[in-house]
DNA sequence: CACCATGTTCCTTG
DNA sequence: CCAAGGAACATGGT
């Protein structure tokens, strides 16, 4: 599901709803998830914590929290991986099936369920230290972006991948910033010509932006029963069928005619993954 | 049955 | 040592 737009509209969708809450029980189903944290230490340290605040890194979610006697405050890192989802549950409704972690809070349960268990909800903060800059911020800079880009030549869109490059990007937001900024996705990364790299830059950043605010709009439905399309790129407006494509310009679309031209969205494999571009628009 | 899927990490190859 | 490619992880949808 998630790339950064889509966990940035989770975390501000959770902030309010747990902040000041206290755990009062901690069960793990799926070890993996929380490791490399043991277990033990893992319900050690957040039973009886209090959390307090919500906030997102590239495509990982920090829950600040306080510990039962301890002073000062640690973090609890989340990530959902390809089909991860966070939300708060009444603690009368019944767990889904694929739940990895559940933090009791009283009235409601904070509920990790995951199909694929791909995701993280940890101690360890290794996967963020890796992390380069937000995008959305002053370190990301058109300076260091050429920089990094004129090291490789990988192709561009294998590049955005990279975290460590820029956090946040992932398969989507990577063929969509590519056609906004009218550029081949097949592209060797040291190839981009400075008016590219700029074009690139202001892409990533619009395109991100732009998702957030759409996800802002949308009625959310993270949980409950039978909801399996509750995260907003994939959900659906009964009332509106197609409005998933009116989002995404090219993700998914093979065959469709691009909006620019009509020219047919054509989809390749790069690095195992699809990427979906515009045969004509992006050279 | 075959192939596809929003992500990351580890292993192998060059 | 580094860059790049591919498999693995686990499950479900089409």
């Amino acid at each position: 599901m998630p790339e950064l737009p889509e966990v940035e509209i989770l975390v501000r969708h959770l902030a309010p709803l747990i902040r000041s809450q206290r755990i009062r029980a901690v069960l793990v189903n799926r070890p993996k998830v929380v490791g490399p944290t043991p277990v033990p230490e893992f319900q050690r340290a957040l039973r009886g914590a209090t959390f307090e605040r919500v906030s997102r890194r590239g495509k990982y979610l920090l829950f600040t929290f306080c510990p039962r006697r301890r002073s000062g405050r640690r973090v609890l890192v989340g990530h959902l991986g390809m089909a991860g989802r966070m939300y708060l549950l009444p603690a009368t409704a019944p767990l889904p099936k694929h739940t990895a972690v559940v933090l009791e809070l009283g009235r409601n349960r904070f509920v990790f369920e995951d199909t694929r268990y791909f995701g993280r909800l940890t101690l360890d903060t290794g996967g963020v230290d890796r992390l380069g800059p937000e995008p959305i911020s002053d370190g990301f800079t058109q300076g260091n972006f050429a920089r990094a880009l004129a090291r490789s030549g990988q192709a561009i869109k294998v590049r955005l991948l990279d975290q460590s490059l820029v956090a946040g990007i992932g398969n989507i937001y990577a063929s969509e910033a590519l056609f906004r900024a009218r550029i081949s996705p097949r592209l060797p990364a040291r190839r981009l010509k400075p008016e590219q790299i700029r074009r690139l830059w202001q892409a990533i950043r619009a395109t991100l932006a732009e998702a957030i605010r759409w996800g802002s709009t949308v009625a959310l439905n993270y949980s409950g029963a039978g909801e399996r399309d509750g995260l907003f790129y994939f959900g659906r407006d009964p009332d509106a069928p197609d409005f998933y494509e009116e989002r995404l310009r090219v993700y998914d679309r093979a065959g469709q005619p691009c909006r620019n031209c009509g020219t047919p969205i054509r989809r390749l494999v790069q690095a195992a993954r699809s990427t979906f571009y515009c045969p004509k628009c992006q050279v």
